[in-house]
DNA sequence: ATTATATATGCACATATACGCATATAGTAG
DNA sequence: CTACTATATGCGTATATGTGCATATATAAT
């Protein structure tokens, strides 16, 4: 139950619903995250620590950057069967959201615009 | 999105939780709640209250009754299909939670100990 | 070694949250 | 009208949360 709080918890701030919207297009690191979503680094680096600690991704450490991805093998997990739910209902609500179209516009533009990111 | 927020917020804490779980039982008053829960009345009606607004539950009023239930027509709503998933997810977390299982077990007990609110 | 870059984290602070107590409100019964 | 009951709510308080600033840590490049 506590795990299911943290999650939820975890899902309770739209600067995490938002960060959980761009992992959904692909992997990232965290200045990737600052830039499509316009956040400072502190922002961006504590927001996917909390998102990393509720299960949602899991993170990937290759010279200067840290990737995080969601995780979905854990995803699929039986135990963590509430997880795959939670995402679906993101997925779900940001759809059709203005902003969540706008930090996915961004992430594909920070990609070029920061080669030493890719 | 902001209502996805409200809906996680209200999921992101035991006690509503473990309300959720008794009213996917049944429809109960605000005091069956306190007793299946064992806990204060404010405590009760606060977190029905935010359960109501975050858009899980219905709400009915007879005589001195304030009756809470579970909104199955608006989980079944298109525009709101993420709290449809919210819902599936804390069942399949609750269903084998210690906790949970106290608190359904009072729920049957409640009805007989307090005619009245029955 | 020095410098630069990406990320993480300690600290301070503003805001939000959960709760109990007391009380208000509203319906019911006598 | 008065007394009682179920529920809601204002207020105070303790705790949690989100964020920026500054700084620490770790890796890479010169």
């Amino acid at each position: 139950m506590q795990d299911f709080i943290k999650a939820s918890a975890a899902l309770s701030d739209i600067t995490r619903l938002r960060i959980l919207n761009v992992l959904l297009v692909r992997e990232c690191c965290v200045c990737e995250v600052m830039q499509a979503l316009e956040i400072s680094q502190t922002r961006a680096s504590r927001n996917l620590s909390i998102l990393y600690d509720a299960g949602f991704l899991n993170q990937r450490k290759e010279g200067l950057w840290t990737y995080y991805a969601v995780d979905r093998e854990k995803l699929a997990e039986k135990d963590n069967n509430y997880l795959d739910f939670l995402v679906q209902a993101v997925s779900n609500t940001l759809a059709d959201d203005k902003t969540a179209k706008s930090d996915i516009a961004r992430l594909e533009k920070s990609r070029k615009l920061n080669p030493s990111c890719a």
